[in-house]
Formats: structure tokens, C-alpha cells, sequence
DNA sequence: AGCACGCCGACT
DNA sequence: GTCGGCGTGCTC
């Protein structure tokens, strides 16, 4: 008998071993330990044969099985074959991604008790509450359990952040809390459901049980959710399992919230953010067949599913959906493969869907459904450019905009700003001189943020004090040049003391809870002013905001990316979504140098998928994709030379490999080409269909390690890139 | 990746 | 004479 096992090393193919003199029968999907080298390894037996095409007397023999059972089931195995083959990454990192650490680390895969806790008898006295005056942490959970009497899940406490398990721990030695066993609780009531809902939920149900991919192309505030929460429930009924991707978990604290209410079974959350045990205990009950419902981040779409019925990833559209380094995956891709392979659903689910999305639609590979309206009472927003050329802007706010702001205050609105750009200033510029705050590691400038004196580099993180002089001159008349979120902030106190004013971007809500916060407070109706960056562009529920301002669109329309357009347009399209979703109906203006563009022109007249229409069409014209597939191949290295040799001699030797319609573009310097103190460069490789650059890459990435020049770079493959810096 | 081996320069 | 720099090779 031999084991084929996969190890967690950046080496492409398995490693042939000999069972264990004894243990449990070697099956695919169990842990082996394993020597190799001079080390000792986990790895993952991913079959089992009768031959090797080695030498028996080079094989080694496995220490230990680890696992009683396979702790993946066959169909993430063939997942991960799938998605290493195509993606030319190493099998053994990609099935490191799809299990926890603490089974990478060889810990035991066992179940612990259910991590739920409700108040004792005596807990529920009011004499436990007053005995708690001076512990506010354990009054806070008290309070909090004795809301849910019947027990709550430990993944919900932690939404009280701090040290909620050292209060909890303390509230179980006074004999006031318990653990006890998962209540199934009767969920919420539904609401009724528009026809277009209707008609989606009746085709994904009709659905269930085959693979099918859907698209569930939904206008903001168009009841997505309701849709996949009827879904969800009718997959339930059948006694199904379904998973549910969503790009980031800290930005859908609401959407878990709601699941929970709403859904009859057992709710486990999967992402990077949580504890290892916690995590592995999640997994466990995914692949257990104890939860019901999976939600997660992108490496969540590998859980093993003991009954798997339905598969859905929200915002189909969202870049955090790939992988940015490493094993550079893009779930909502692979998501289609599993499904397939499942034979169970798809539901792709966005208000702004990928192009490649509306394409396989087009090609009749994915149906299209359509939620043209708004829910309820809702009404689309009226959308206008505002043309800022040679007018005055106070931190960027033009005149009329802030007129604008005034009147939907005083009408007792609400008003959400959109500026991508945090910090005070991304420029800080000698007025006497001309230098700019550069970042000595990359090409770059650092942003100014006034707060706390500092002048940040938004690439890499480095930091340093903001200088009292000008280094070139000793000036110190240092000016600041463009506008951030920072700055937008201080004008808006000054300019409305009466009024509260929220700032949600990356720096105001690095604090764990913080984001919640000020949502809340933006919920409540407390603040009234909002402003943030990218992060509030997305899925959050303001029912009361009435105007949307855009600040700065115009980088969008310039981007160096072929993509930039269609992000832009994304991004315009979510961020006005935020407004007027109740009775109200919402106003959006977009601050813009460039009216008469048309892709703005296009985007405000007809909406986002007339746009992405015509943008698919450019596509076709240009061969870009999805009408062409490309491959990115990355290098850096702390000298610029290396990077290029690599690429140079990796074109070389793809020319050798190729067929004539592969083109290969580059090397050339990446579009910042020093980043974090690294030297970057690209190649760019770009096929017709998927076969002929597949085929290409099937015979060059073997060739790279072996070459002389890849020893002093760092390189990486990115097939299907998404950006290009 | 990690960890060895190996071959050259500056130190107790 | 050694300690250690990182170039090179290998892992069933």
C-alpha cells in the first residue's frame, strides 16, 4: 500500500509514502504524519494506491495516521485538485487554506460541548443583577443572557467585545450562568414577498436539488436577502445544509443577525477573525451535519458539508471574494465549481453584478433572475452630476452641495458623504520649495492624518512623525494639498455644531465594535451626517438617509486598470443604493470635473446595466475579458534587475512552450513599482480561451522554479487577475 | 518554505 | 585557526 500525501510546502504533486506499521485503515481526507527532510509534517493523505514511481527503498514509512475518519470529504479533495490544477498552485497550500489551523497544526478534530449559556435560576433574580453594580462587564452579559432566557451562542456574546469570557467565566462561578444545549427557537415571521421576489424563490427552489447557476441580479434595497432567506429555509425543509459566502464578515454583523432570527436551525460563522478553537468547532459542525447554515469568508467555501443543499455568495461582484496573495483563489469562481460538483445550486446574489457574471448569463450558462424593484414602499433615488470645474470647494464640498446637505437636515434627513480617501491629506507639500512627504519605501506619497501627527504611507503602513520643517529647505510653511476623511470631518463639525457627524472609514473603526457603533448611531438617527470611505459603500442598512454625496468620482474614470470603469460604476451604484430605502425617497449628487463623460453620461441615464451592457461589448471589441483569459505573473525583489531577468527569461521560455495565439505583454515594471521597500514587475499572458493559456502554463510554471533567476525573486502566478498593480 | 551543506571573509 | 555570510540543492 502506498499513501499519496499532499504536504504544506509551496512543491507541486504528493509524496509517496508507506503506511504506519499500525493505526486506522489510510482513507483519503485523513491527516498523516509524516517525516520529510529533516522535518516532520502534517500532511494530507489525498489517495491511496498500489505503486509509486519510486523505488520502494526511497519511500519512508508515515509516522501516525491522525484522524479515526477523514476529516475532508471526497468532494473538497476534488475541489482542491480542481483548484490547484487551475490556479498552478501547490496542492498541499491549497488544502492548507481549506482546513483551521489548529488541524494544520495536527491538534485532535474533536467536537467540544455546544458553546451556548443561559442564566440559572438564580441568575435570573433580580438580587444577581444588583449583587453586579461593580462589575459593569458582567452586568453588561447578565443583562444581555437575561434577554434570551432559553440560552445564547457564545459567537453572539462576542459582539459585547472585551473580555466577554473572563465575565462570563466569572458569572458560571457565582452559579448565575450555565452552559446548556442549543434551543431551537421559533424563528421570525417572514414578511410577504413582492411577485419578483416570488418569482426568484420559486425558480431557486425548483432549482434545488441539481446544480443550476443562478443569478439573482437585485437593484439596492430590492429584498436580496429576503429572497435567499426564503431559499434558505426551503433547502432547510428538505434537509439540506447550505453555505453562504459573504466578501467580508465584519461588514454583515446585521445580515448574521438577521439569518439568526430568522432561520429555524443551527448558525455557525466561519472567518479569519475568530479563535482558532472557536473556528475549529464551527468547521466540525459543518462537517458533522450539527449546523445547518454556514456563513463565511471566502476560505469558508472549503468546509466539508455533511448534506449540502445550496450554495450562495452574496456580492458576487466584491473584489475581497479573491485572494490577493498566496494561493490567489476567487471563491464566488470556485463556488460554481463545487456546486457543480455537489450537484446543488448556485446563487449568485449582487446589485452591481460582475461582468463576468452577466456574461455567463448572456451565454446561457447561468440563468438571470431580476429584482427590478425596490421593496415596499421604497423608490429609486434621483440622481445628479455636479459640475465642480472652477467652482470653490471647502474640503472638497462644492457650494451647492453643502446647500443641498442644509436643506435635507433641516427636512430632518439624513445625509451620507462618500469620499475614498482617509487621512487628512494624502499630500503634504513645502510651499516654499515644492517637495512633497514621499514614502522612502515605495512610490508614494504619505497621507497626512492630523489627529495624531503622523504622516502614513497607505501602501505599506510605514510611519513617521510629521516634520516641523521642510526637509529640502527648512521652510515651515508645510500646506496640505487634496482632502481626506479626516479633514471632511472637522469642516463638517465646524460648519454644523448642532449636528453629529460620523466618520466610518479604516482609522475611526479599528477599535473591535467600533464600526457597529457608529452604524448604530447613524441608525438611531443620533448623527446625521456620515462620511466614510469604501466600507460604507457596502450592503449597510441607513433607512433614514435622504441625500448621497459623492465627493470624487473622477479617479474612476481614469484608472490605469481596464477594470477601473467598471468599479467605478459599482461602487457609484452601491453607494447611491444607501439612499432613501424607507418611505422617503433619496437624492444623489456626484461631484464631478468630467459631466460630460460618457461613461458617467451612460451610467446616470440608463443604470448599471445598460452600463455593464455596453461595457461588455467594449470588452468583446478590445478581446479583453471575460472574451480572453488572462494569466499575471508577479516578481519583486529589494533591486529592480532580478524581477525583470525572471520575467524576461519566463517569456522566453513561454514563447517556447506557446502557441502563437498566447500573447505574452512585459515584462514591465509594475504600475508602482517599488512597494514596501520591493522592486515589482509584471508579465502579462493573454489567451483567446482557457484551453491554449492552461495548456501554456501547464508547461512554463514547472520551468520557473528551475530557473537560475527565480532564486532571487519573490514570484507568484495570478490567473483570472482582478487588478493589476 | 525550511533546512542542510558548502565555500569564502573577519574575528577571539 | 573558527564563526557565520548566503548561494545551492533537496524534500517521497
Amino acid at each position: 500500500m502506498i499513501l499519496h500525501v499532499a504536504v504544506p510546502c509551496p512543491l507541486h504533486g504528493t509524496f509517496d509514502y508507506l503506511p504506519p506499521a499500525d493505526g486506522p485503515v489510510p482513507r483519503p481526507g485523513m491527516r498523516v504524519q509524516v517525516p520529510f527532510g529533516r522535518r516532520h509534517l502534517v500532511g494530507l493523505i489525498h489517495t491511496v494506491g498500489d505503486s509509486s514511481d519510486l523505488p520502494q527503498h526511497q519511500l519512508r514509512r508515515a509516522h501516525a495516521i491522525l484522524d479515526p475518519e477523514p476529516i475532508l470529504p471526497a468532494d473538497v479533495l476534488a475541489l482542491a485538485d480542481w483548484a490547484a490544477r487551475y490556479y498552478h498552485h501547490p496542492l498541499g497550500e491549497v488544502l492548507a487554506t481549506a482546513l483551521p489551523v489548529a488541524l494544520r497544526q495536527g491538534k485532535r478534530a474533536r467536537a467540544g460541548s455546544p458553546d451556548w449559556w443561559r442564566l440559572t435560576a438564580t441568575g435570573r433574580e433580580p438580587a444577581a443583577l444588583d449583587s453586579l453594580r461593580r462589575a459593569h462587564r458582567q452586568q453588561a452579559l447578565l443583562q444581555r443572557l437575561l434577554q434570551q432566557p432559553e440560552g445564547v451562542d457564545a459567537a453572539e456574546l462576542a459582539d459585547l467585545g472585551g473580555n466577554w469570557r473572563q465575565a462570563l467565566a466569572a458569572l458560571v462561578d457565582k452559579g448565575f450562568a450555565e452552559r446548556c444545549t442549543p434551543p431551537r427557537p421559533e424563528p421570525a415571521p417572514a414578511p410577504p414577498l413582492n411577485p419578483d421576489q416570488e418569482q426568484a424563490v420559486a425558480v431557486i427552489c425548483e432549482a434545488l436539488g441539481d446544480f443550476h447557476a443562478l443569478l439573482l441580479d437585485g437593484v439596492t434595497g430590492s429584498g436580496k436577502t429576503e429572497v435567499y432567506l426564503a431559499a434558505l429555509e426551503a433547502n432547510l425543509a428538505r434537509g439540506r445544509q447550505a453555505l453562504v459566502l459573504v466578501p467580508e464578515i465584519g461588514l454583515t454583523p446585521q445580515l448574521i443577525r438577521r439569518f439568526r432570527r430568522r432561520l429555524p436551525g443551527r448558525l455557525v460563522v466561519l472567518h479569519s477573525g475568530l479563535a482558532e478553537g472557536e473556528r475549529l468547532q464551527a468547521w466540525l459542525a459543518a462537517g458533522s451535519g450539527q449546523a445547518d447554515v454556514v456563513i463565511g469568508t471566502r476560505s469558508a467555501l472549503f468546509t466539508p458539508l455533511a448534506r449540502p443543499g445550496l450554495l450562495i455568495v452574496d456580492e458576487e461582484h466584491d473584489l475581497a471574494l479573491k485572494q490577493q496573495d498566496g494561493f490567489r483563489y476567487h471563491a464566488r469562481d470556485l463556488a460554481a465549481v463545487r456546486a457543480r460538483q455537489l450537484g446543488v445550486p448556485l446563487v449568485l446574489g449582487s446589485a452591481t453584478p460582475s461582468l463576468e457574471s452577466l456574461y455567463n448569463c448572456q451565454q446561457g450558462r447561468y440563468r438571470h433572475l431580476h429584482l427590478p424593484r425596490r421593496a415596499g414602499e421604497a423608490r429609486p433615488p434621483v440622481t445628479h452630476l455636479l459640475d465642480i470645474r472652477g467652482q470653490p470647494l471647502e474640503a472638497g464640498l462644492s457650494r451647492e452641495l453643502m446647500q443641498r446637505m442644509c436643506q435635507h437636515l433641516d427636512a430632518d434627513g439624513q445625509v451620507l458623504l462618500f469620499l475614498n480617501r482617509r487621512g487628512y491629506a494624502p499630500v503634504l507639500l513645502c510651499h516654499a520649495c515644492g517637495w512633497v512627504a514621499a514614502c522612502p519605501r515605495c512610490d508614494a506619497r504619505m497621507t497626512w492624518h492630523q489627529r495624531d501627527r503622523r504622516l502614513r504611507c497607505h501602501h505599506c503602513g510605514h510611519e513617521r512623525r510629521v516634520p516641523e520643517q521642510c526637509q529640502e529647505c527648512d521652510s515651515d510653511d508645510l500646506r496640505s494639498l487634496g482632502q481626506g476623511t479626516e479633514q471632511l470631518e472637522q469642516i463638517l463639525t465646524a460648519r454644523f455644531p448642532d449636528v453629529m457627524v460620523a466618520r466610518i472609514d479604516r482609522d475611526s473603526t479599528r477599535r473591535k465594535g467600533a464600526m457597529e457603533q457608529l452604524l448604530d448611531r447613524a441608525r438611531s438617527g443620533e448623527a446625521r451626517i456620515l462620511l466614510g470611505t469604501q466600507m460604507l459603500a457596502k450592503g449597510h442598512h441607513l433607512p433614514s438617509v435622504t441625500l448621497v454625496g459623492i465627493l470624487d468620482c473622477d479617479q474612476g474614470l481614469f484608472g490605469a486598470d481596464f477594470r477601473a470603469p467598471e468599479r467605478m460604476a459599482q461602487l457609484i451604484t452601491q453607494v447611491a443604493g444607501r439612499a432613501g430605502r424607507a418611505e422617503r425617497s433619496g437624492e444623489v449628487l456626484i461631484q464631478t470635473h468630467h459631466p460630460q463623460h460618457p461613461l458617467l453620461q451612460l451610467l446616470l441615464r440608463e443604470g448599471y446595466s445598460r452600463f455593464a451592457r455596453e461595457s461588455l461589448a467594449e470588452r468583446q471589441a478590445a478581446g479583453l475579458p471575460p472574451y480572453s483569459h488572462l494569466a499575471l505573473l508577479r516578481a519583486e525583489a529589494v533591486d529592480a534587475g532580478p524581477p525583470r531577468l525572471f520575467l524576461q527569461e519566463a517569456r522566453e521560455w513561454g514563447e517556447r512552450v506557446s502557441s502563437p495565439q498566447v500573447m505574452l505583454m512585459g515584462p514591465v515594471p509594475a504600475p508602482m513599482e517599488r512597494r514596501a521597500g520591493r522592486y515589482r514587475a509584471q508579465l502579462l499572458l493573454q489567451a483567446p480561451d482557457r484551453r491554449s493559456l492552461h495548456t501554456l502554463l501547464d508547461g512554463l510554471v514547472p520551468q520557473l522554479s528551475g530557473l537560475p533567476s527565480a532564486r532571487r525573486v519573490r514570484w507568484s502566478l495570478d490567473v483570472d487577475p482582478q487588478e493589476m498593480l
